[in-house]
DNA sequence: CTATCGTATACGAAGTTACGCATATGAACA
DNA sequence: TGTTCATATGCGTAACTTCGTATACGATAG
C-alpha cells in the first residue's frame, strides 16, 4: 500500500492482473529455470547507462535527480533503469520527504563490475573489434 | 590464412571492408568507452543458450557437435553463439582433424557464473516476478 | 484542498538481437 | 579431383529492448 508499486519484495500478483500479464509481451515462463534467471541478471548489467548508474552508486547514495544530472539519459528513462536495477536487487531505496535516494544493496554487484573489468583489461581491443552491442 | 576468420587476436580490418562495416547496422563506436565494452561483455552472458554452453564447457572440453547435442539449439545457431563467446575471449578452440573443440579460456568466466548464482540465490523469486528477459 | 516538486509509468517508434533455413567453407578420404 | 563430414556464415523474419515524449502519482508547501 506504500511501496512504489514496482519492486515490493514479492509482488502480490492479484489474480486480476495475473491474467493481464499473461497476455503481455513478456515471455519469461512462470517457472523460469535458474539459467534463464541468470541470463536476465546479466542483461541487467548489459546496458551502459545502467552500468554508469551502478558505478555512481558504488561511491555512495544518490537521489534520482542527482543521478539524472550525471548520466546522459532523461529522467523517465533513468527512472526505468533504476526500477530495473531494483527488481534485480542490486539497489535499494530510501525516501526522505519528496526525494528518493538509491544505493547499492549488494556488495557483490560491485564485485561483478570489478571482475568484468579485470577480464576486459588485456583483450579490450579484441572485444571492441566485434562491433555489435552484444550477442554476435 | 589459417585462423577461423572470426576471432583472430586482432582482425586485420582491410580498408575495403572497413567502409562496408561503417554502413552496417552495428553501432558500437570505433573507440568505445570501457563502460560500453563492459555492457557488451555482460550481454554475452545474457543469453540462456550461451550460459548453457559455458556451463557445459566448465566441465571440460567439448566439440561443437557434442555441444549441439546437449544444448537446445540448432547447429548454426550454436556455432554463432560459440563465435560470440570466442570474440569475448571466454572460450578458445583447438582443431583435431575435422572437429573443433571448445574450452574455457578464462577461469574468471566461471567465477562470473558462480558470483551471479550466489547473488541470485535468495531473491530468485523476486527477480522472476519481473517477467521480462532483461531490461525492464 | 490546490499548486508544485520529485519521481514513476504509458505508449508508439526505432534499433538491436535471436532464430530458422539454406548454403558456403575447410578437412579428410576415395 | 570429387565427395562427404564437421563447422561456419548469410539472409529474412519475428521478438525483444531502448528511447522520447506526454502524463500520472505521492509528498509537501501555501
Amino acid at each position: 500500500m506504500s511501496t512504489q508499486t514496482v519492486p515490493s519484495t514479492t509482488p502480490a500478483s492479484s489474480p486480476t492482473t495475473a491474467t493481464l500479464l499473461d497476455a503481455a509481451p513478456f515471455r519469461l515462463p512462470r517457472q523460469p529455470t535458474e539459467r534463464q534467471l541468470l541470463a536476465k541478471y546479466f542483461r541487467a548489467f548489459g546496458d551502459a547507462t545502467r552500468l554508469h548508474i551502478l558505478e555512481l552508486l558504488a561511491d555512495g547514495e544518490l537521489s534520482v535527480s542527482e543521478i539524472v544530472a550525471q548520466v546522459n539519459s532523461s529522467q523517465p528513462r533513468t527512472s526505468a533503469h533504476l526500477a530495473c536495477l531494483r527488481w534485480c536487487g542490486f539497489v535499494t531505496t530510501r525516501r526522505a520527504h519528496r526525494t528518493v535516494y538509491y544505493r547499492l544493496a549488494d556488495e557483490r554487484a560491485r564485485e561483478m563490475l570489478e571482475l568484468a573489468r579485470a577480464m576486459l583489461s588485456g583483450n579490450a581491443e579484441h572485444v571492441a573489434a566485434c562491433r555489435t552491442l552484444g550477442g554476435c
